[in-house]
DNA sequence: AAATTTCCATATAACGTTTCATGAATCCAC
DNA sequence: GTGGATTCATGAAACGTTATATGGAAATTT
């Protein structure tokens, strides 16, 4: 026995042209019923399978998706790719999943490789630079969806947490509590979504008229870590605090407990970004959650959009965040709770 | 302008051969100085873009892993996953990643497709029927290399940590603090990596002359806090809990708190799996950590073995875990610390 | 200087599909 | 029964590479 059979043995074994084989197992065009038969048993008996490469080459669709992500250990971006993983494969295409550790170079880098492997379409979610800069590196032939950070000037179709409204509310949260003092811990100012999320904090606190703080905390846990405690230190430290991502929040609980701060008691914590952890540490972390499963579902179906060659209107959709009350936000210490004072 | 510039466009424009293009994009070849210039410029001047699809057709190699994963938001997964992209990448590969959500139904599907696609290999973390079953799916032929859910039957090489050891260790270390009364939670018996952890266990409880209690408690995280706090009900409750990964470990604290089980007080908990979170829980929860980059280094080294047409060996190989003291776990109340007891 | 080898560019044949133009056969209506 | 559609199988031509056999020039040997 050699090789894998190909299309045209299973077209001599039954008994019928090599277009025909074709036919059959695309399904596009009617064959007659019998000659189907024929053509389905004659791959069981040889074992037939399908050469998706060579039919990629000469249809000019690959069915194969490239997804573009930070990192995997983010839960966040995990639960992302999960939720795409199953939407392309149930819809019969395959992803590439390739990470850039948030290293711009890297994400060109790969962006390329996958060019060249012909995907069909990309789904990123851009470091730095945002998708302008990317947009070289991608052109404009290439169906792409931009997930989590986009901006207004995205020249791509975009999925996103509606981040300003999210943070909005977060701290309007907050200051309906009473707090005044409060610190937005985020990563850098450099990411769209995060630059969204302090303006919604800053207006919500200058609506408030509470005293809005914005550390930038460092993209590693442990410089987040560091960083807080140095917060916690401060003598006219805040009465609240607002960790932008998990990865902030892994950094501020990890502080809060090294630096002995009593939550909600001296300093209440909301998180951006829920997991399922958050509620097994005392205090349960309270959050805000981003609507994972409907980002993705959007994304994907955007996608299709493209691929199906529909006109391109390259719609910025927005999906909203939902509070989750926890133990870790209370009213500040001292006072009532003040929920008319907004 | 029309379609991409294909290779041929590049050869009349350096004013070469189309297979000396070719020669100069693989480098496998010795081709003149000036030629490979001209070629060069030529394809910066095209904007040239190299067709993987058509030289995997023609090379009958595609560079690209398929990477076969129960699910990502398991963070042990998720780890594999990131590390495995970052070596096949650098490699030059692109991986091609397939959840199966643990129906092995879904894992042949996929493995299915993937060959479709000519992946040059499979990196495959098996569900419940081990790779003995994926065998006739996967073939004889792909290069593959079995993770985590390993047994010695396996017809391919395999990596995963010592679990036997592992769990042996575990529960040596709780013996040693002096519990007797030890459960060790399992999702299932069906897992080989779970089935060798349960020996493990077995074997230093024997050993030890302690009493060991195996609890199977579902496949997800609410079965297993349902089950668990099952468990603390219990007239006769153990004293030590040991969660058989990460997964068990969510349930498992999350019942404790709502049992409000002392820990380690009332009970010590060690779980299978480390995270960083875990620290970040009040007790911190002791672990026994699974070398996850060792794992993917090997695996990915086995991979590349494989593909180089090497000689075959199928090994089997085993990374040892470390075992992680935190505050869940704590000498037996009423007892003084019996370290020489074992 | 002729003979032999080495080097390297070329042209052409794959790789295994899908697509397309062609044509045979069947069907319906008048 | 003839003309015009319609249906459906066929064979050949792509798709864009890599691999291989060929051939000519330069380099080396005798």
């Amino acid at each position: 026995m050699r090789g894998k059979p190909t299309m045209n043995e299973v077209a001599s074994e039954a008994g019928v042209s090599l277009g025909t084989v074709s036919r059959v197992l695309n399904g596009n065009s009617t064959v007659a019923a019998e000659l189907g038969e024929r053509v389905i048993s004659a791959c069981k008996i040889l074992n037939y399978q399908h050469n998706r490469v060579a039919a990629s080459l000469r249809s000019r669709q690959t069915h194969t998706m490239g997804v573009i992500v930070p990192d995997i250990l983010n839960t966040f971006y995990a639960a992302l790719v999960e939720k795409l993983e199953n939407l392309a494969s149930a819809a019969g295409y395959t992803v590439m999943v390739v990470t850039t550790g948030e290293d711009p170079e890297r994400a060109r880098d790969r962006i390329a490789v996958l060019k060249e492997r012909q995907v069909d379409g990309m789904i990123v979610i851009p470091s730095f630079d945002g998708s302008e800069l990317l947009r070289p590196a991608i052109g404009s032939d290439m169906p792409c969806v931009i997930v989590d950070r986009i901006s207004a000037k995205d020249a791509y179709a975009s999925v996103a947490t509606d981040n300003f409204d999210a943070a909005y509310q977060g701290a309007r949260y907050l200051l309906s509590l009473g707090h005044r003092d409060i610190t937005l811990a985020v990563n850098t100012r450099r990411l769209w979504n995060t630059q969204e999320r302090i303006a919604g904090f800053e207006r919500a606190l200058v609506e408030g008229k509470g005293k809005a703080d914005v550390r930038i905390v460092g993209m590693t846990v442990e410089e987040a870590r560091i960083s807080i405690e140095g917060l916690c230190r401060e003598r006219a430290r805040p009465t609240a605090l607002f960790a932008s991502n998990n990865l902030v929040t892994l950094g501020a609980v990890s502080a809060l407990q090294n630096c002995t701060v009593d939550v909600p008691g001296d300093m209440s914590l909301l998180a951006f970004d829920d997991f399922e952890w958050l509620s097994l540490l005392r205090p349960a972390v309270s959050a805000i959650r981003q609507p994972v499963d409907q980002i993705a579902v959007e994304a994907w179906r955007l996608m299709l959009h493209q691929i199906g060659g529909r006109p391109i209107s390259t719609p910025h959709i927005r999906a909203g965040g939902q509070l989750i009350v926890r133990g870790s936000t209370a009213a500040r210490a001292g006072i009532g709770r003040r929920m008319g004072a907004l």
